[in-house]
DNA sequence: GTGGTCTAGACCACG
DNA sequence: GTGGTCTAGACCACC
């Protein structure tokens, strides 16, 4: 009925990582203007506080720069998109091995798992 | 005051995690007692009640049970350290190729990726 | 201080008992919101504390859920009233039965007694 | 492993619960006598301050007298049985109509609902 | 405003 | 000794 949002993560923040994942596939690209906050909240089905919020934090990572009166959009540097991609895969990465290795797994296990979850799965 | 906690996951779920990677290492067998709620509160610097829910949640899921008045121990069902070390591993394992696909990898770059972490880390 | 809980059941579940109650009376339906636990607080007397509790062992069961900075709310889907109302039902006659059983009586007498006491008490 | 012991109940009462029913069911008498505080605990698996306990609460109801020396055993006014039996009969019955009309039964759906349920529980 | 977590300290029943 | 409940009061992130 209302919205889609679970996990614990932050709804601003799930919303954020829909922008970042468009953005890292080149769905969105430097330069591409942003939805208003407002219409972005009706889209999304959430209070305009909340997508205010998202745009914040992303402005304060340097993603999106909001020029006045005229909208947010992503930042013009093409480097931020990589740079991006790389941290995000980065931080991704380094999180699994650790967990997988308290876990007591080999790389040899991480990898058959990682090959089964994506055939099985 | 000066405990080690971060994230933004309860510590009351963090302690339990600890845990249960002790189980799964075999550091921790079914039957062992586990500290009273009092003496992992002082070794682990939070509030006993904080612990208490530690071990409420643990039991919920199986993991421990308690005998009364003589303290929390480890269930003597052997599946059950099997079954959550399938089920930790699993959690993982899903979560990280969500992100990971999401990010717009293929299943040859996530194993490519962590050959390189594992061995460069 | 001087609410009227008794019984040796913790006050949380008492509350929680009341609650579901007023859903398998229809007093309460699936999408209606709960008063904020502060203000259920007040209404029974109870510690905040006492009420969150309450509002998170109902969500674990699936009775209610809780919308982020909204409130908590009973849950929409409407089967849960029906399937509490069965489980309560037969939590109640499964302990009357195995108790009066414990005590000799048969299933006659059982029904007489019952009879007897609707119309005597 | 250990007792059988379960539910929230605690041990002391169950046991009591026990005796109390063999009471009713006359497989045990006024004047029998009933094992010693030791023997019991080791039958039933169970800490000696456990019986102990039993046994005083049963001494405060009346149900059991202890003789100095000589042991514990059931009171000699064979009223008590009768009564005891009574008490309980009527305690189960009305907590058990209170509940269920709570619920939102009729007196024929409890009557309906204890034939179904010690036909096919 | 909302729910969620945490601390501090108390009390209780149980074994 | 043990776990379990409760209160008081605080702080937090989120909407």
């Amino acid at each position: 009925m209302d919205n889609h949002f679970q996990s614990s993560k932050p709804i601003y923040l799930q919303i954020a990582d829909q922008i970042f994942y468009r953005l890292v596939r080149k769905e969105l690209l430097p330069g591409d203007k942003l939805p208003s906050v407002r219409e972005m909240a009706i889209q999304t089905k959430v209070n305009p506080n909340t997508i205010q919020r998202t745009y914040s934090e992303m402005e304060r990572l340097g993603i999106v720069e909001t020029r006045r009166g005229q909208g947010t959009f992503i930042a013009e540097k093409a480097e931020i998109v990589d740079e991006l991609k790389d941290r995000l895969t980065r931080e991704v990465l380094e999180g699994f091995v650790k967990q997988m290795t308290e876990l007591g797994l080999t790389k040899e296990e991480m990898v058959e798992g990682i090959k089964e979850f994506t055939e099985g799965g």
